[in-house]
DNA sequence: GCGATCCCATACCGTTTCGGTATGGGGCGG
DNA sequence: CCGCCCCATACCGAAACGGTATGGGATCGC
């Protein structure tokens, strides 16, 4: 599991279709179903049912998906907590 | 960033040294030495202090340590989510 | 029913990344 | 001065990634 299969996941889970989140992530589509098939392989789970109109969550997908962001807010709060801070005389209510 | 760097980040920051680390990691030295050295260019800043002894987190480095944590716990429990449930008769107290 | 269309999945290829071995450079202790 | 213990760099083969081309299945219009 990477970081990067985790926001590919997010993607197809919120788009359900590959085709979109492929071009929301700016990447191409046959990759992308390759990540997502191997993050269901490496979970042992299947995480989206195939239908002919795209992707849809299981109930498993449910799940993950509330991990996965978790996961990923997280990473964003680890990048954030070594910005350099705002000058001291910030511009925002003084 | 990758999940493994930040695994590897924990491991060099509880040893305090390369060398110990990459045995816990099962890795060898030189490829975690370049790993530690990305994610401090990747971040931007320093995370250690090369002493002749070792590594030693600097305050950055502290900070940072907490979220890569939480990051790798938010993981685990995102693995744990999708664990087949124990079976109904539970084996630990019978 | 047939062809067009829209999905996702697979095959193949070039590039990039990763991990391992060998080696360099610097500080400390005998 | 010499050996030892650190981390850093150089180089190489193996694995993973992303892109293009293509296949297989289901739906819609005719």
């Amino acid at each position: 599991m990477s970081l990067a299969q985790l926001e590919y996941f997010v993607a197809v889970a919120e788009e359900e279709h590959v085709g979109r989140a492929a071009l929301r992530l700016h990447i191409s589509q046959p990759p992308l179903s390759r990540h997502i098939r191997r993050l269901e392989e490496e979970l042992g789970a299947p995480l989206f049912e195939r239908t002919p109109r795209g992707m849809r969550l299981l109930p498993t997908g449910e799940r993950f998906l509330t991990h996965a962001r978790r996961v990923l807010a997280a990473v964003d709060e680890a990048r954030r907590c070594l910005e350099p801070e705002p000058p001291p005389d910030a511009p925002s209510a003084t």
